[in-house]
DNA sequence: TAAGATACTGAACAAGATGTACGTTTTTCT
DNA sequence: AGAAAAACGTACATCTTGTTCAGTATCTTA
């Protein structure tokens, strides 16, 4: 017995229409500057249909995120070593390459800061929580809550910027790069690993 | 001969009015959300008055800036030794602990983007600048321009999140920090200095 | 293949924001 | 007091937003 895939795909059709729109006008013009009325008219798509899907441009942004969201919990069940910290970096810059134009657009100078802000929100959390299992009792001579700061906002603007100039770097050379900033602070700061 | 300083004053004071509403504005509802009608009905200033002054909000913001023009000039100025870097940083820390109000506005969470990537395309230009100076031919093991956008999202990073998370640590804790996080970098990658 | 459900269309609408224009009033200088 | 500068405030055309609703296209299934 078939279900009914047909009826979806339709529906994920028209949203992914949106979404494609949204991406190619962040791009082009930013996402400040990007209306509901341009995004249906380079989608071909109706107002009614465009509020049928989403709340309002910024539930259309959001909803382009969810891609993200395997990655991130692909990380949750992966992260048992003390090496978990820099997979999950490696895996977002290897994602990155693969959907450049997508993150630029919505990471990128181009893009809202609403999305940054979550990404970078979510990110803190979940290293924090990391961070604190892998760092026991040493009695780091900086706060926790300022060292995980320290380390997203080192990757996330190592990643914005990375996309935003189209640098020749490869995901691994930045991976690399990252490691070769943080390591030795680490060491330093939070006493190895 | 007195010239006219209360012209000016009569001037400065309105450009005021609007920009403390602006802030006060975007520490309630944030940048985007608040809407030139906002501003002007906040600080009682004709619609007409608001746009003979600035062209559009984001006029307005920048006026905010300027301010902050002071400390680029002082550190460029200063920027002699190999501690310009770690001066600017203390420097800027500082002023925004004496406007904390401010640049909470300008550049926390509720601000908007605009502002936010000037001051970094500034400092990213100041700073390679200086480095470029300060590791002449010492073949850093990772390009200059990366490790400058380490340096500068590690410390608008720690800058932002100091904040709007409104911690008890001090402008000098704060600097404090930065420098145990950067300087093993900075010795490890970058050789010295 | 015909009926019916589901998704999409498009036009109209109210509310509110933007930026400009222009005549009037208030404030300040001389 | 008179002139100049600054601010006021109303009106206006234009655009955007989000909603509503009657009509059309497309797919399912009986």
């Amino acid at each position: 017995m078939k279900t009914n895939p047909p009826i979806d795909r339709r529906i994920q059709r028209t949203r992914q229409l949106l979404l494609n729109s949204l991406i190619q006008l962040i791009l082009e013009k930013g996402y400040e500057a990007t209306t509901v009325q341009d995004i249906i008219d380079r989608a071909n798509v109706g107002r009614s249909t465009f509020y049928s899907h989403f709340q309002d441009k910024e539930a259309l942004l959001m909803s382009g995120f969810e891609n993200l969201r395997d990655v991130f919990e692909g990380f949750q069940k992966h992260s048992s070593g003390e090496t978990a910290g820099w997979n999950l970096v490696l895996a977002l810059f290897q994602h990155a390459e693969e959907n450049r134009q997508v993150f630029k657009a919505l990471f990128g100078k181009q893009a809202g800061k609403v999305l940054l802000n979550h990404i970078q929100k979510a990110l803190t959390l979940n290293l924090r929580e990391h961070f604190q299992k892998t760092f026991p009792k040493k009695k780091p001579s900086v706060p926790l809550d300022v060292f995980v700061q320290y380390f997203v906002s080192t990757f996330l603007g190592l990643l914005v910027w990375w996309l935003d100039n189209d640098t020749s770097y490869s995901a691994a050379q930045m991976d690399e790069y990252f490691r070769k900033f943080v390591e030795p602070t680490v060491q330093a700061v939070m006493g190895g690993a």
